[in-house]
DNA sequence: GCAAATTTGTTCGTATGTATT
DNA sequence: CAATACATACGAACAAATTTG
C-alpha cells in the first residue's frame, strides 16, 4: 500500500531539499506551480508542505513565499563546570571557587563561556520585580507559598539571535540582609553568586538542575522567532542553587532559577569526574 | 481580527479537556457530532482537532474515535551520580567508586534508580553486534572510522511501558584483551563498568554527556507507541565515558552510549556540588 | 465469522480573505 | 493599487480502519 499522495509529495521535498536542489535564499515553487507539476489538487500540496512544516523543514510566509528554514549551528552549555582549576583537584563544592562559582550556565559563567567559544553574547539587563512565589517557587526557595520573593528576569542573544530568557528568584530576606544589589535592574558585574558571597558571606556549594522539554508557550514563540506550526520545542532548564553562610552549615536554597532554550539551536554538556580538558563540541544527532 | 474559526475552535476543546468536561475513556465528539455543533464544514473540525493533535493533547484513532492522551508521569534520570557514599566526601572521580560506577544512567545506576523510585523496570536483554564505527562513533571512542566496534543495543522499560532505547560502542580492543563477556548477548550482572575493571584493570574515572533534541524517525516512533502528528520529541543523550588502565594514566575513552527516551515521559535531573540528599521528584513545567 | 454501521483519512473543486511585494 | 502567494472555509465523494450487531 503507497503512502498517500501528500505523504510521497513531502517526502520527495524533503529530499530535494535535503540535498540543496532548490535555492535556499529564494522560495520554493509556489503551491499553483506545485500542483501542476505534481497533477493534484491544491489541497494536496499544502497537506505536503504542511508536514515539511511540521517537521521544521520549510517556513510559510504568506504573501511571500515558502522557504528553506535555515539550521542553526548549536550552541552548547556546559551544566557543569567546564573551566579546570589550574593546580587543584577536580572537586565540585570544594573551597577553591573562582569567579564563576560552581559555573555552568550561570549568569557570569555562561557569559564567559559564550565567549570561550568564540561567539558573541548579548544579555540584556535584568528586569526586577518583588513577586508573590508561586507554587514551584515556594517549594524550591523553601518559603512560604504567597511570601515575596525577588525575581530578576533576563533575555540573551548570541550572535544576535534570541537565544534563551531566565528567570531567576531569590528570597527578600537575602536584600533584607544587606544584598540591595539585587533590587537594581542593571547587571551584577561580578555576577550575582561571587556578589552574594561578598556581602553576605553566602558561599554556594552546590545546585541541581532539572532538564525537561515542552512547548513553547506565545511570549517564547515571539522572543526565539519561532512559529507554531514549526513544532520546535523548548528545553526548560530549572536550577535550585544551595549555599551555606555564617548563620548555618546546612546548605539551604538561595536561588531559583527557570531557563528556557529552543531546541533547535541548544544542547547540553554535562562533565563529571575526570574528563579530557576544553569545551565539546557540539552533539551530531 | 479574531482567530480564525478552527483556532478558536481548537481553544475551546482544549479549555474543556483541560477542566475534564470530557470522559478520558470514551471517545471525544465525532468530528460530524463537532460539524453540527459548532455549526462549520467537516474539514473545519478535522483542522482543529488536527491543533490539539499537534499539541499533543488527543489521539486520533481511525474507526474509532478520538482521545484525550494520557499524561504520562514523568520518569527522572540523575545524570550524575546520586547516592551519596557514606562517610566520605562527594568527589566523582575519587578512589572508592561504589558497584555502580560513577552512577547516573548507566546500565547498573539506571536500574537501581528505577528501583529507588519505586517503579518496575524492565531492561530486555542487549542485542549484540560487531558493527563498523560511524563517523560519529570513530570520533568519540578514538578508533579510525570503519574499524570494527562492539555494539551493545538494549530496549528498556517502566511499568511496562517503552522508556528508553540505548547504544552502547566499546572498542573490539577491550574484547580482544579479556572482556569477552562483551561479546555475548547476555546481561554483564555485575553492570558493564564494574566487569571491566574487574577482568582489565580498567577504572572510570569520569564521562562526558550531551543532551540534545530532535524528531523520533521512524523505529523509535514504533517503538515509544508515538504518533508522528503527535511531535512528541526525543531527547538524545549521547555519553563518553572515560577510563584508566595499567597501561595508560591518561583517561581514554573506553565506551560511548546513545540513548533516546522520549520526552513526553522523561526528565533528567544533575547534582553538582553538594546538595540535599534525597531522588529529586520531577518537574512541574 | 461476516456484514453493516460508524469514524477518521484522503482528495478533489471552488470561493473568498489576508499579507506581502 | 494591482498582482502574487499563502490562509480559511465550504461541500462532496470515496477509502480505510474499527466496532457493532
Amino acid at each position: 500500500m503507497p503512502d498517500p499522495m501528500y505523504r510521497q509529495i513531502a517526502e520527495q521535498l524533503r529530499e530535494e531539499i535535503e540535498s540543496d536542489r532548490f535555492d535556499a535564499d529564494k522560495p520554493l515553487p509556489t503551491e499553483s506551480q506545485l500542483q501542476v507539476s505534481h497533477k493534484v489538487s491544491r489541497n494536496t500540496i499544502r497537506q505536503a508542505i504542511d508536514l515539511l512544516d511540521g517537521w521544521g523543514l520549510v517556513e510559510k510566509r504568506p504573501g511571500s513565499g515558502t522557504f528553506i528554514r535555515k539550521q542553526y549551528e548549536p550552541f552548547v552549555t556546559t551544566l557543569s563546570e567546564w573551566q579546570k582549576k589550574s593546580g587543584s583537584e577536580d572537586k565540585p563544592g570544594s573551597e577553591d571557587e573562582s569567579d564563576s562559582g560552581l559555573g555552568g550556565g550561570e549568569g557570569a559563567a555562561a557569559f564567559n563561556e559564550v565567549k570561550a567559544r568564540g561567539r558573541m553574547g548579548k544579555f540584556l539587563s535584568p528586569r526586577v520585580e518583588i513577586q508573590l512565589a508561586s507554587k514551584n517557587v515556594s517549594e524550591r526557595l523553601r518559603v512560604p507559598p504567597g511570601t515575596n520573593v525577588i525575581s530578576r528576569h533576563q533575555q540573551r542573544f548570541i550572535d544576535g539571535q534570541p537565544w534563551s530568557l531566565q528567570t531567576s528568584y531569590y528570597p527578600m530576606d537575602l536584600s533584607d540582609r544587606g544584598a540591595t544589589q539585587l533590587l537594581l535592574a542593571g547587571d551584577i558585574k561580578e555576577g550575582a553568586v561571587k556578589y552574594l558571597g561578598d556581602v553576605l558571606q553566602l558561599k554556594q556549594v552546590g545546585y541541581r538542575d532539572r532538564i525537561a522539554v515542552r512547548r513553547a508557550n506565545e511570549t517564547e514563540l515571539r522572543f526565539f522567532g519561532l512559529r507554531e506550526d514549526a513544532n520546535i520545542p523548548v528545553f526548560i532548564l530549572l536550577r535550585t542553587a544551595y549555599g551555606v553562610d555564617g548563620a548555618s552549615t546546612e546548605p539551604f536554597p538561595f536561588r531559583f532559577t527557570e531557563s528556557v532554550f529552543p531546541s533547535d539551536r541548544n544542547q547540553f554538556v554535562i562533565n563529571v569526574g575526570n574528563v579530557p580538558d576544553g569545551l565539546a563540541e557540539p552533539a551530531k544527532i
